[in-house]
DNA sequence: AGATACTTGACAATGGTATTGTCAGGTTTC
DNA sequence: GAAACCTGACAATACCATTGTCAAGTATCT
């Protein structure tokens, strides 16, 4: 589901808008250092919405790379799948709360799910 | 973490508490469909914590098998892993909130997530 | 025009998770 | 003493996440 690509006239907006989207794929992948193709999984499962040229090609905002950042941080750190991700995103929605960061201020204990988290990433910048 | 094993001097207690540890594993197995081994390793994960008598056999009450009911529903109908499951449960805490009941309420779609739920099942009772 | 990067769809390999199942050695319950 | 519990180990099955590639087509930029 999530809400239809935003397919926005490039060139709108204030120039350094969070919302705006200026990332093609390749760049967006290498920012957030995983596989294109992963981001398109990830836009499959309805994780991440990046707007769209009026010709098809994926643009990514700064929020969208939060977004990224945010399921990396759920799969690789704290091990959950992309169902959980759903789920929770879904929740953050339903419940208008940043309930992640909140998991991520007073540090989940899931270092004991057998996952190492060697260094914490910050998903979520103080100019939300 | 999940608090310590209540470890009940059984027989204390309303006798009709939802709270009062009654099920050895077998039955609790049996009540929710699934194999005693998975009944452990839930608890392995953190994720329940039943009782135990004062010789270490595991005692769930109703609460502790609405829980399981919760995590099945999540594992089985909407595809969260475990760990997904301990950070579901970890928010709810968190917040105070019945958050989970809430996606249920409002029904998560989920079913595009490739996993028909077939029949879906009630695991908070409107006795709770 | 031509090179490069994008799009979708398919296929596959890798490693991990979830669940069930069993086996062994030991304790509890009846 | 038999049946059910305990822990710990090992294994099989099936599915998931991620990376990777290939093909045929479109877009972008010099």
């Amino acid at each position: 589901m999530v809400p239809e690509p935003v397919r926005v006239s490039i060139g709108r907006g204030d120039s350094r808008d969070p919302k705006r989207p200026v990332y093609v794929i390749s760049v967006a992948a290498s920012i957030v250092s995983v596989h294109p193709r992963t981001l398109r999984i990830y836009e499959d499962a309805g994780l991440v919405c990046p707007a769209r040229t009026p010709t098809n090609i994926r643009l990514y905002s700064e929020i969208d790379i939060r977004r990224v950042m945010w399921i990396r941080h759920l799969t690789q750190n704290l091990g959950v799948n992309l169902a959980g991700v759903r789920i929770l995103f879904e929740l953050e929605e339903r419940l208008g709360t940043r309930i992640l960061e909140r998991l991520y201020d007073e540090g989940v204990d899931a270092a004991d799910a057998a996952k190492s988290a060697d260094e914490a990433p910050e998903p979520s910048a103080s100019t939300a």
